[in-house]
DNA sequence: TGAAATGTTGGGGCG
DNA sequence: ACGCCCCAACATTTC
């Protein structure tokens, strides 16, 4: 039956993988091959916590392979040449992949179509992208009834896992390069490459009577606790598939045993669903990418501040809920979703500063930066997106802190200096006195940064900058 | 998946 | 006893 490559992208798992499963049943060998893009690596929109969490997931799915009597193959190079490459020296006659719908994928994967036999295959969201819309046609672009008409399709192969190939047969003598040492994942990034580690988390977040899922509709808003899943690493590489998580939440919806906990995996659902909604927006308006989907507010004239937004992205604010996010971001690759949507409506309406700016850092630094969650997220926190918080939705970064961190344990963590404020000012460190600046070992404007903005005078600015934005575009 | 500004209500202090 | 004021608590409107 021939040769089949397995081109993987972020689906670096076995289980319930659709494009291998395709190359095996069309072939009776199947060559996994992975290529490293200079083009990607390049980008400013990578950074090197990604890269190494990606190497180390690669170096995971070989050994992988290698239990199953194959090995990952990994060239460097443009992908097309790569592809084209191998497929001379091993005779394939078809490629399979699972379908990415970034830009840039979108490219590659044209122009590898256009001169070799590339097959795409759905997996990257439970629903093939494009497959969710309205009567006439049209993309939706609120997320209500696009999470609505999401639930009522039926699944692909009627929700069967894929199972886990017991061996696959590859080409022999098939030259491969050495997976890069460089970048290496710093021991402070908590997420571990891998698909078992992939599965191991998602049992541990919905299996049995009390597990963290059905706390979720209050425990994920908890900067101090652990309420989340810590899945979005392992989905953005396709470490675990979506549909296997989707399952997962279905299983748990089904098994709560009462209307808290059937809401809790109700509203983690709801999250996957997100996720497709904005891979949906990204794939139907690519244009998101570079604008604001609402094309008034690309008339806002920014502040754009160069030495603010260093301050942001340093974690030196002055607001304790602002840079302790930022601070762990830096240094681990993962920050809260609560503490994302607080850091960038500081950025954007507190500081004024365009969101693009945002996005790029937070690209550069997360572990899980995916191209269609991130822009949709930052879009929908400065009011220039699809179904996006209005304009005036405005967060104050001291009630945020004490809402969601109320002692301030996620703050002291990640700003020692705030270690001895009392709780009452650890949100706003700057009214302390003298006397109790000094007490507390941190003196503002010293141990720790006077706020750099003032948030009640930003917001009028914010409200201000939005509304002349409007009414710029109004009078086109 | 906000927060601030403004409006309303009602208890209690007080002359 | 009564009217008046203050203001906390809650509701509604506005940004």
């Amino acid at each position: 039956m021939g040769v089949a490559i397995w081109w993987i992208r972020r689906d670096l798992r076995l289980t319930d993988n659709q494009p291998l499963a395709a190359a095996l049943g069309h072939a009776d060998e199947v060559i996994p091959v992975f290529v490293l893009d200079p083009a990607l690596l390049a980008s400013p929109f990578v950074g090197s916590k990604r890269i190494a969490f990606l190497l180390e997931g690669l170096r995971s799915l070989d050994s992988d392979l290698r239990a199953l009597g194959s090995r990952l193959i990994l060239r460097r190079g443009d992908p097309w040449t790569e592809l084209a490459a191998l497929r001379d020296e091993s005779g394939a006659e078809a490629i399979f992949a699972e379908e990415d719908i970034s830009p840039y994928a979108r490219r590659r994967d044209a122009r590898v179509a256009k001169d070799l036999s590339l097959q795409l295959v759905c997996g990257l969201t439970v629903h093939p992208v494009g497959a969710v819309l309205k009567s006439d046609g049209e993309p939706y672009t609120v997320f209500t009834p696009f999470s609505r008409a999401w639930k009522a399709l039926p699944l692909l192969n009627a929700g069967e896992v894929l199972s886990r190939p017991s061996r696959i047969s590859s080409p022999p003598g098939l030259a491969s390069q050495p997976i890069p040492k460089q970048p290496t994942l710093s021991s402070d990034v908590p997420f571990s490459p891998g698909e078992a580690e992939a599965l191991r988390r998602l049992r541990a977040f919905v299996e049995g009577d009390t597990s963290p899922v059905y706390g979720y509709a209050e425990g994920r808003n908890r900067l101090d606790l652990a309420g989340t899943s810590g899945l979005s690493p392992y989905l953005r590489f396709g470490m675990v598939s979506a549909r296997q998580v989707h399952l997962a939440a279905l299983s748990a919806i089904d098994a709560a045993a009462n209307g808290e906990a059937r809401k809790g995996a109700e509203t983690w659902l709801n999250e996957l669903i997100w996720r497709e909604f904005y891979i949906a927006i990204l794939y139907h308006f690519p244009r998101v990418r570079g604008s604001s989907f609402r094309e008034a507010y690309d008339k806002i004239e920014w502040a754009n501040d160069e030495d603010a937004f260093l301050a942001w992205c340093e974690g030196r604010t002055g607001y304790p809920v602002v840079d302790a996010a930022m601070r762990q971001l830096a240094q681990t690759g993962w920050m809260h979703n609560r503490a994302r949507m607080i850091v960038a409506s500081f950025l954007v309406k507190d500081l004024l500063i365009d969101w693009r700016w945002g996005e790029r850092w937070f690209m550069q630094h997360l572990v899980d930066g995916d191209p269609a969650a991130n822009n949709g997220g930052w879009q929908w926190t400065a009011g220039t997106g699809t179904d996006a918080a209005p304009y005036f939705r405005i967060f104050n970064p001291v009630l945020q802190g004490q809402k969601y961190d109320p002692q301030g344990a996620n703050v002291r963590r990640w700003l020692p200096e705030l270690d001895h404020v009392p709780d009452e000012f650890v949100h706003h460190p700057w009214t302390m006195s003298v006397e109790e600046q000094a007490k507390a070992g941190c003196k503002i404007g010293q141990d720790y940064a006077l706020p750099i903005v003032d948030h009640a005078w930003a917001r009028t600015r914010a409200l201000a900058a939005y509304d002349q934005a409007k009414r710029a575009h109004a009078a086109l």
